[in-house]
DNA sequence: TCTGTATACTTGAGCTATCAACGATCTTAG
DNA sequence: CTAAGATCGTTGATAGCTCAAGTATACAGA
């Protein structure tokens, strides 16, 4: 229970805030982080979805909207045709810099106010035991 | 972020079963736990908006669901003719009832074998210290 | 009493994500 | 080389929720 409204509570606050700040969502700003990190700079969608935990489909729809953006531009690949990649764009890499800056501060603001750095961690540490992609639709292999 | 996608995939696996085993959401479920759980196992409508972390809107919606279902029924104040309650009927009660045991394994299943009692507790109580609906849509009292 | 404001709930439009079904491409076995 | 099967990605239909706006009721003050 606490749990879900744990959950609940905590990515409402965080992407109203996102939302009002830079017109991205919670999911957006998780595909800018994953992208931003990756070698080039860009990712297969497959593994997009996997790591931020959507269906296939979502992504494509996600991307949708950071491509029109100009954020995200879809790459093919040379070895694989079925493959595209989805690559952030200079644009798209500066707005990732600009987000993050907010979101650390209201992450900060929710989580540090209310736990010691040490129950930071342990509650990383437990969270992270969870058995995460295991069987999600994402994780079909 | 481990926060996020330990939430995104407990309730995809939570959500999923409850929804294979019963034809219940994650929300539906939560509503059929206050309501049982209430006096005269009714709540108003706002009240239960504001415990479950849904819009007013969220709610009639969802109870539509619910009533069309015949496990929650609408009932009217009397002293007060703006208010509606839905109260648990009694097949809603028996449906909870069968819901909340497979629903308890599921859990059990997912948390009880990645933590002992200790941490149990310990996570519990640190999510239990976030600032829950302060700020959220359905706390602007 | 009448007027303004707050509260309870519903409804319409829109968003995000899902599932199911599809076309396209790669890979492997015969 | 071809047929079978897997994988990558998109699209149509749909679910669940939100916000904004609207209706109805309650209540407090001039």
């Amino acid at each position: 229970m606490r749990f879900l409204r744990a959950h609940a509570a905590v990515t409402r606050q965080l992407s109203a805030r996102l939302e009002a700040a830079h017109g991205l969502t919670l999911s957006d700003f998780d595909v800018l982080v994953q992208l931003y990190h990756a070698p080039e700079q860009a990712l297969r969608r497959v593994d997009l979805a996997r790591t931020v935990l959507l269906t296939a489909s979502g992504i494509t729809r996600l991307l949708d909207g950071l491509q029109r953006c100009g954020w995200v531009e879809k790459k093919s690949c040379s070895s694989d045709a079925r493959v595209s990649y989805a690559a952030l764009t200079a644009a798209g890499a500066k707005k990732f810099e600009e987000a993050q800056a907010t979101h650390r501060a209201d992450i900060d603001e929710l989580f540090g106010s209310n736990f010691s750095a040490a129950e930071r961690k342990q509650l990383g540490e437990l969270l992270g035991r969870l058995p995460l992609a295991e069987t999600s639709p994402a994780c079909t292999a």
